[in-house]
DNA sequence: TTTATTTCGGATATTTTTATCCTATTTATA
DNA sequence: TATAAATAGGATAAAAATATCCGAAATAAA
């Protein structure tokens, strides 16, 4: 469904968020080590989301990753998806086709429409703050 | 979503029943250019389509691709999909955790959850037949 | 039986995704 | 100001997905 990138950026995020609430930056190295991902490559990934602002960093000595406190309520995984892997999962045609739409549709479009719609609502309704409330709280987990 | 391997895949299986109903095979080459995809890759894509038995081949002169008449209607999205992505689609992690249910979910697993059981409840409920009579009555389209 | 046609399948090439490595730049503190 | 600790980002490598090529095997018809 998503891109591995996209999987570790999730995951990155939710690390962040709880370590945001306390006050804490974190580094690529211990992120990589939550999330169980490679860590130059998760550094990466972390400096897309920096670029799309969906988190922040904090260079130099005493720096690392962080998101606003406050935010984070208002962080949804729709804009993680997004910064990581577009959003071609939104637009883009189930079976490729260039041009796809009421007009000139592929042979899934309306029944992968209810699909993606369910997705794209999901996405845009879930935020980083319920994630990771409930890793925090023990209900989830980052890692096997 | 699909790989494009599952995409040329399906478009393949489509565009190969239109033909059966009226008796007639089809060759990789003319399959490739009605659903505008690279020929030899879509062959090997029609080879694991035959392993899994989606679809029939006959081979040597006057030989091609098809699909019994009668067995269109039974064919599901699904068989076509299983068949070339495998039914990670279906089983996989949303976040790629090695192990991931009810006792031990990874962050999104119950709001996944009820996205890829539309995914699944679609793509079992949807039949080849339904697919390629759209395509035959101008609805829906092969290629752009 | 020979020939033409067609799928099968192994080998290889290209592109994209995933992953690693190393240096430059930034910044807080001593 | 010097130093140590961080992120930024370019270059490169490895793996996976996509794509191409070609000869082998099968088969219908002449």
């Amino acid at each position: 469904m998503f891109s591995k990138a996209c999987e570790y950026g999730i995951k990155a995020c939710i690390f962040i968020a709880i370590n945001s609430y306390e006050g804490k930056r974190v580094s690529p190295k211990e992120i990589a080590e939550e999330i169980n991902s490679p860590q130059a490559f998760t550094a990466k990934i972390l400096q897309a989301l920096v670029r799309h602002k969906v988190i922040n960093s904090i260079k130099g000595a005493y720096g690392g990753f962080e998101v606003s406190k406050y935010e984070i309520k208002n962080i949804k995984l729709s804009q993680i998806v997004k910064a990581i892997d577009g959003d071609n999962i939104y637009n883009g045609c189930g079976l490729g086709l260039e041009k796809c739409d009421e007009n000139h549709p592929c042979p899934v479009h309306d029944k992968f429409k209810v699909v993606r719609d369910e997705l794209k609502l999901m996405l845009e309704n879930t935020s980083l703050e319920e994630l990771a409330l409930n890793i925090k709280s023990g209900a989830s987990f980052l890692k096997t």
